[in-house]
DNA sequence: ATTCAATTGCAATATTATTGCATTTAAAAT
DNA sequence: ATTTTAAATGCAATAATATTGCAATTGAAT
């Protein structure tokens, strides 16, 4: 469930980072916060179809240095970007949860809960981070295929 | 370690797949197997400077459809291909292996035998699979950094 | 209120991907 | 072996996506 923020909180958490407090940038963070899912690059650009898209790509990159988004690439290669959790650092991200892509409604969710079993990787490999994903139907869709079979 | 494979293993592979064995087709094929990381549609594109663009991309997605190769994108969101394990089918990828994407060299390494400890999905989720990343430093460039330290 | 630096929006350009069509090539048929 | 046919390639045009430079604007500090 999308944690519930007003507008004084991105206000905060912009000022936390030194960034300026501008309208476009507090839009873009509201969307990303009123959804359970991240945001694919394509949809923000379609909701804000009037913030430019030099400043959209702008705006996704400060925060995403400064640890306040996470960009995740679905199964389709699109860029999706969701609110990071309170434990993400600037410039290291902790994103290391499960990140379910919706076949039928391309839609990511990061699962922050589901956190990985440890895996033991070959002699030589060392690693940053894990990321897990699952492509499968959304309990949204699965609701919605059962309705429509039912017909 | 990539597998050995002759002229007439790729030759075969085409013929099974009903695909017309062209000079294009088979370099791609033995450029592929000829290595033992995935290789990215970037650095294809260098390779085979001489193969038309286009006709690179419609051989990759031929390949893909048919399942001879699978297509893994990179945490930096570009489209990596490698050869599919012998248990792949058309239309339907086995790929649930580990990829591990070295920041260094960019190599993304398929690690077939390591295989994903179960995940349990919270209620309503349906997976068709997984795919597990890890980012980090191979072997070859671990190798390399602690060359260059010591001097 | 004024100043200054950060941010935005526009224009231009670069990169990446897709589509249509004429030409070529591999395989099938004779 | 030659001809025929369908598939595959390469080129040109276009679309979609991403980046860069710069002038105008805006938020915050003075």
């Amino acid at each position: 469930m999308a944690q519930t923020r007003n507008k004084f909180d991105f206000e905060d958490l912009l000022d936390k980072h030194h960034l300026k407090k501008t309208s476009p940038r507090l839009r873009v963070l509201s969307m990303m916060a009123s959804k359970s899912t991240a945001t694919s690059q394509p949809d923000l650009e379609s909701v804000m179809n009037d913030i430019d898209r030099v400043t959209l790509y702008r705006i996704l990159n400060a925060f995403e240095e400064k640890g306040i988004i996470h960009k995740v690439f679905d199964l389709n290669g699109t860029a999706n970007y969701a609110m990071c959790s309170s434990n993400c650092e600037e410039h290291h991200h902790h994103d290391e949860h499960l990140h379910f892509n919706c076949t039928m409604c391309k839609n990511v969710y990061c699962l922050d809960d589901l956190h990985l079993p440890p895996v033991t990787l070959p002699e030589g490999f060392t690693t940053q981070g894990f990321t897990l994903y699952a492509n499968g139907t959304c309990p949204k869709c699965t609701k919605k295929a059962a309705a429509t079979a039912k017909v």
